[in-house]
DNA sequence: TGGGCGCGTGGGAGCGCTCCCAGTTGTGAT
DNA sequence: ATCACAACTGGGAGCGCTCCCACGCGCCCA
């Protein structure tokens, strides 16, 4: 019974099988057909395309993941204190360049929050198990062991972002350095003389890439970095705004602030205010992210964008690559940042 | 060979077999200490699960999708557009809930970002061949087929929101008479006497919702709404500011509006800088969404907050019934908003 | 004219599970 | 002690696909 089967599936839809008696080929040649072997005649491939088309058939997923021991799906994995704090641009940018990129591959997007340590562990026994193809890591800590553990299992991994400027894990960043350096190089361009910065914290990659662009601007306009003129933050806007009351009680006389996050000028725009001191007229003000709540300020503040939907797709794009083809090219992407003007600066 | 193979699987990891052998049973014994079936032995069941964490044994989807014919994975459809309007807290907050009420099922979210009709159309297909046990729809427009054709199918179905006041699908929603009522009374009850709304479009079932919120809080205060303190916007920050400069046109008189969306609030807000009215002290102003621009205005906007985690998990525990025992129940769960109140009422 | 050779092709053997039907055991009633 | 019955348990038969081996055929070279 079982060699010349030739019912529809349980669910009434119909097989491989089917298309095949339908072709009046055999399953082989159906199966080359449907995964784009070259090792099939023109006329047959046709014929069986046809028997495809009228039978609206499609493949079964589950079987095929089965057989082929593949799962056709990526994991895109994010801490959950990051869908609170970087909601919007970040999260949902990735997500869209992620989805376009897989939009044609009829590979799936799998996401998956993770809120505990728990959590974390059971998805590391999930990737193990090779219940997905590869993994995509967002927003990865300093001192994250899931990636390295991943990558020595074998399965494919890529990060968003790195953990330091040595990451051996193949990842997709933007240029935080040449972020930084556009919006001081802007704000001395606009005759700014006194620049200060707030920073993130010092044990993230990404904060310490955006002071070195601050440093390394100023000694390309010939002026050496001030250590008064740099406070530190959180990326939070409590943070900004008592950074900005410090630095002003350094050097009242500054002229310019650029801010590692835009929420961070926010709490800063609020201490000047607190101050009496105008923006830009008094001190110009340059934020990090470019989120909505900057196109929203009054005045409305110049930021750095990163392209997070180009940083997606970039991402799936190295993660497909490593999938296919395996080969040992660890790619490690840095795309551009820009700067985009508004009223702040 | 076959009927004795106790191999492990291809790529190294114990399967059932391997299980039934280790705990001295069969590999039916095992599949049912699995699925917590209660026809297993205590001290069976002790032995097993005993086996299954020496082994670090993990089930295989898709053998197990394949067999049971279930895909043990449910998908959130997101219309690509709404990523970008709505991308905090909307967006982040629904899948949230979703994620958090599934962690401990394990069934995988798979995200399905729509850009196209014809994406729209191979979900729907997909859907179809059972690949997803059910589908969490969001944000769907009024004329949308999908709901309606995946329900048809025979598929579980989940949507956020609804279409008209007789959805008949399953879907779960937020209060928004209710809120708009909550922002009007507010409005009333700090002696406000002249309150304006600005809503969305008229045709979509939400906006025509708070219209209807701010209708009836005016009535139930024993005011006949006046269509002149009624402008209409389509959620967006433009829309906001002309409606704003209209209505102050017609009733200059004008103490409250409420604002259908915050966006809408932050563009009414710029229209009342330009006419040189203070906020609170000319005109209160309140939003809905309390997004965080609300929070980042000045003065912070007062607005109605919707439970997006909330109903995120919602819907996936109606998801989740409605795929279970397939009961005849089609929830229908309006969820309670709530009124932030801040500095510009 | 015969023996390769390779392209196309058919279909058996599984992938790791669940389902279900027998079979085996233990229990209580007769 | 005997039988009926329930409670457990083992394992065959698939789920729908891919992989790969073997086979048939036409072609080229000797």
């Amino acid at each position: 019974m079982a060699v010349t089967r030739r019912g529809m599936g349980r669910d009434g839809r119909p097989t491989l099988e089917q298309v095949a008696a339908r072709a009046g080929v055999g399953r082989g040649t159906v199966s080359r057909v449907i995964n784009g072997s070259p090792r099939v005649s023109e006329r047959t491939r046709a014929a069986v395309q046809q028997a495809i088309a009228d039978l609206g058939y499609v493949p079964h997923r589950a079987a095929r993941a089965l057989a082929a021991n593949r799962s056709d799906a990526i994991a895109l994995v994010v801490p959950e204190a990051e869908t609170r704090l970087f909601a919007e641009p970040y999260f949902s940018g990735i997500i869209r360049g992620v989805s376009a990129e897989l939009a044609d591959t009829d590979i799936q997007l799998l996401l998956t929050l993770i809120r505990t340590p728990k959590e974390r562990q059971r998805f590391s026994q999930y990737a193990a198990s090779h219940r997905v193809d590869g993994v995509l890591l967002v927003s990865v800590h300093g001192d994250d062991p899931m990636p390295d553990q991943l990558a020595e299992m074998g399965i494919p991994v890529v990060m968003n972002g790195r953990r330091s400027s040595d990451e051996l894990v193949p990842h997709v960043d933007c240029d935080n350095v040449g972020g930084a350096q556009l919006a001081v190089e802007h704000l001395l361009g606009r005759g700014r003389s006194t620049v200060a910065t707030i920073t993130g914290p010092s044990d993230m990659y990404v904060a310490r890439c955006r002071v070195d662009g601050y440093k390394e601007a100023l000694r390309a306009a010939g002026r050496e970095p001030d250590e008064d003129l740099i406070a530190k933050g959180d990326f939070s806007e409590e943070s900004g705004h008592a950074a900005m009351h410090k630095l002003m009680r350094r050097r009242p006389e500054l002229d310019a602030v650029f801010c590692a996050s835009d929420l961070m000028a926010i709490g800063a725009r609020r201490a000047l205010r607190e101050l009496g001191r105008s923006v830009p007229g008094d001190v110009a003000l340059v934020g990090f992210d470019d989120s909505s709540l900057a196109r929203h300020m009054d005045p409305a503040l110049t930021s750095v964008r990163q392209p997070m939907e180009g940083m997606g797709r970039a991402m799936t794009r190295a993660l497909l690559a490593e999938i296919g083809d395996s080969g040992p090219d660890r790619p490690r992407l840095v795309l551009p940042t820009e700067l985009v003007r508004r009223g702040s600066s």
